[in-house]
DNA sequence: TTTCATGCAAATTCTTTGCAAGTTA
DNA sequence: TAACTTGCAAAGAATTTGCATGAAA
């Protein structure tokens, strides 16, 4: 999804191509991580000028319900992240010795799709899967 | 988990047996569903004295490091839901339609957990799969 | 009796909203 | 120009914390 595909995407819902909104999108596509409101308004003050957490809050909420991002809350974590949608975007590794989330890109997702789907009449609109555990280095330190 | 067995892992952990505590526990083993930290509330004072949220905060966190309950935070309420620990608690079906969720007990968790430890080195210790969609009932009347 | 837990109220954190001023189409 | 957006500040919701009183071991 590119800058122009998004502008098209807010065109197209009768939304307009503002500073905050550009701005914004640039954080989170230059992030590739999951982000909290916070840090893409810290993100965004240092490539353009700041935007107001407010406006930052209104955006995501936007982008959401153009599908454009997702939110998720991973762990206790209280604040929720946002993250630029895509198709594996819902599958997350958390480590907790170190903390990294990692994007794992595979097939569960499409496994869990196809169990529900088939045997259980459960229309799948989104499958979120959060793991937490040791990632192979954290895991292999502490054994 | 018997109300005994909590009563054994609290004294375990060095934690006095509580009226608050006994009444957050029996209030999560009725509901049998998940619960904000107001509904656990609300429901012990149905059954009890009344219980400060305070104290049901204080008391689900405290259950929370002795991995009694979980914590989950569903879509996007915000509020955190807590329910009690056990083995196929960690898969959630979220009806979009008519807002039921289901815990869905099946064999999903453990491939999850499976592929993870056969393939990647990453060693799981919690995995969350929470799938948003239609359920059955609301898939076939919008149908 | 000594230490831990509770209740109450105030404080925090994250997020939303009202409204006037600024921008986009 | 007319309608949509933003920024600012205040409001809201969920959760946490300080401290004196009350209860458990």
């Amino acid at each position: 999804m590119t800058g122009q595909d998004v502008e098209a995407v807010l065109r197209a819902g009768g939304h307009r191509i503002t500073r905050p909104r550009t701005a914004v999108w640039a954080a989170l596509v230059d992030a590739d991580d999951h982000l909290t409101a916070e840090e893409v308004a810290a993100r965004v003050e240092q490539q353009d000028a700041g935007v107001n957490l407010a406006s930052v809050y209104r955006t995501l909420t936007l982008f959401e319900e153009l599908e454009l991002v997702r939110q998720s809350r991973l762990g206790d974590d209280p604040a929720g992240r946002w993250e630029i949608t895509h198709p594996d975007d819902d599958f997350h590794l958390v480590c907790t010795v170190c903390g990294a989330v990692d994007h794992h890109v595979g097939s569960l997702v499409q496994t869990v799709r196809d169990h529900l789907e088939g045997g259980h009449g459960f229309a799948v609109d989104e499958v979120d899967l959060t793991v937490r555990g040791r990632c192979a280095a954290c895991a292999g330190a502490t054994a």
